[in-house]
RNA sequence: GGCGCCGUACCCAAGUGGUUAAGGGAGCAGUCUGCAAAACUGCGAUGCAGCGGUUCGACCCCGCUCGGCGCCUCCA
């Protein structure tokens, strides 16, 4: 039974979901104006990870996330590079599906765009207008803040003390200083929709509101995305959407907390963030290790704190997984074991998949179910020395698999291993590429060599493809297992 | 000014009002090995920022102090 910790009411609370058996989450996508920073994977990667958890606890999830693909940083950016607001969305909503593949996030059900619902929005503006919560002025709709007696429950402030820690000139059109756009008038060469105002464009809150009621239903149970996104975004959504269905809007609220560099929130203005496929660009690894990296990486951290990024703690992580992926690779072999071996796995599986289940149970617990993983490793390798069957290593595997897919972990085939304490020098090292057969037969003439104990020869040998990236680990019976 | 978060071993990071404070990385010692690698075993916080308080008992509750950070403007 899944306990989530929810926004609105400040507590852990257990999941229960309005109609049994189906979920239905929205999660705020981004504004599709530039690349993705890893701040933005870690959101994704957690509602990713709740979805998944959802599905394997029983339940169909209807997920919605969406692109916010008109908003004036589009414009702005458009204008810059003399494009179009098309050209724009479309190049960074392909890069978005292109660096969250790589990372291994499941599509949405659906993934809505703005510009696609605008009469829906226009829609919601208008009962928001028949119901005197919103105002016009010269084009322009405002949300009245002081007509919805809710406004602030989400973000736990009150509108005089928002008003205090006002940063920002107020727009003297409106009529209290909170007060905010649902629909903007279009200046020339912006883009526009017809409406009952006139031309004009959302602003940025009403697209959530809409998109997520039309194919949600008014009331729905799960609503994320960052922390930031809190104040104003989400709280405005509750009172737009409150506002205008008299309705319960989302009933969990979830956000994830940020990731930072150097103990600081990642931001364009101190320039130290990292685009996702920096990363990957950068990364020594393929892009499939890569992606296991970075979502290891951001799990073992629970995602309402901050994690903090750096180099060393992605190298930590590859050492992490190395293990995982080692004790793979000797699964895969076959191997005798015994009944009592076969019995202290199924023990051993039963035990993990429940102290799992807590973990995942407990808000999301996934560094605690990592360190599950990592216990039903090290029992595994124990087990392993004991002797496994070949029936007992699939087992074992499997496990691996199905449970580490809640996490999107250990779904690999193939693995490259960081390198170990190197055989040879940076330069003799060679490209690593030599194909498998070589190998093999490098492999046989070596064990021979060392059955004749030429042991001079066997080292030459473990030289040689060590230079070509190749590590040999020696069986007890004389034959030899190698990785890359 | 308002709201809120964080401070657990060398590094990362869970956790609990009371048995041995998870797990990972790094390190050291050992087993195994021709040598390695991998694996396994052992070592490693007498203490959970500091000081008070509540309590039979607190790292976990409350208060204060110190240090770091976030939101209140666009932001995952």
């Amino acid at each position: 039974m899944l306990s989530i910790y929810n926004t609105l009411t400040g507590k852990k609370e257990r999941f229960e979901s309005l109609a049994p058996k189906i979920v239905k989450m929205y999660v705020c996508g981004v504004t599709v104006y530039d690349y993705c920073h890893i701040g933005h994977a870690r959101s994704a990667l957690v509602f990713d990870v709740i979805r998944r958890y959802l599905e394997f606890s029983g339940y169909q999830v209807e997920f919605v996330k969406n692109f916010t693909d008109v908003d004036d940083k589009i414009i702005k950016r458009a204008n810059e590079q003399g494009v179009s607001c098309e050209t724009i969305t479309a190049k960074f909503i392909d890069a978005y599906d292109t660096d969250m593949g790589r990372l291994g996030i499941k599509r949405a059900t659906r993934e809505p765009k703005a510009t696609e619902h605008m009469a829906e929005i226009i829609e919601l503006v208008d009962r928001l207008m028949q119901k005197g919560l919103a105002y016009e002025v010269a084009g322009d709709v405002y949300f009245q803040v002081d007509k919805y007696q809710a406004y602030g429950r989400l973000s736990k402030r009150n509108l005089e003390d928002l008003q205090a820690g006002a940063r920002v000139e107020v727009d003297a059109r409106k009529r209290y200083p909170m007060d905010f756009a649902l629909w903007k008038s279009s200046k020339p060469g912006e883009p526009s929709w017809e409406s009952p105002w006139g031309p004009g464009r959302p602003g940025w809150h009403i697209e959530c509101s809409a998109m997520s009621i039309k194919h949600l239903g008014e009331t729905f149970d799960i609503h994320g995305g960052g922390m930031d996104l809190i104040f104003p975004h989400h709280e405005n959504e509750i009172a737009q959407s409150c506002g205008a269905t008299g309705k319960e809007f989302a009933r969990y609220w979830i956000h994830n907390g940020f990731v930072q560099i150097n103990q600081e929130k990642m931001s364009k203005s101190l320039g130290n963030f990292f685009t996702i496929r920096e990363i990957f660009e950068k990364s020594q690894w393929p892009e499939a290790e890569t992606g296991e990296m970075l979502r290891y990486f951001l799990l073992a951290t629970h995602y309402r704190g901050p994690v903090d990024f750096s180099d060393q703690a992605l190298r930590e992580t590859k050492q992490a997984l190395d293990g995982f992926y080692d004790l793979f690779n000797r699964l895969a072999e076959p191997g005798q074991g015994s009944a009592e071996t076969d019995v202290e796995l199924h023990y051993s599986i039963g035990w993990f998949e429940e102290r799992f289940k807590m973990g995942m149970d407990d808000d999301l617990n996934t560094p605690s179910a990592l360190a599950e993983l990592q216990q039903l490793k090290n029992d595994v390798n124990k087990l392993l020395g004991q002797g496994l069957s070949t029936e007992a290593r699939k087992i074992a595997r499997e496990e691996f698999r199905s449970l580490g897919n809640i996490l999107g972990l250990f779904q690999l085939d193939a693995w490259r291993f960081s390198e170990r304490r190197a055989m040879v020098s940076q330069a003799e090292f060679e490209v690593p590429d030599i194909d498998v057969q070589l190998i093999d037969a490098k492999l046989v003439e070596r064990n021979e060599a060392r059955k004749q104990k030429d042991f001079k020869k066997a080292d030459e040998i473990r030289r040689f493809l060590s230079s070509h990236g190749i590590v040999i680990e020696d069986k007890p019976d004389g034959t030899s297992r190698w990785k890359r």
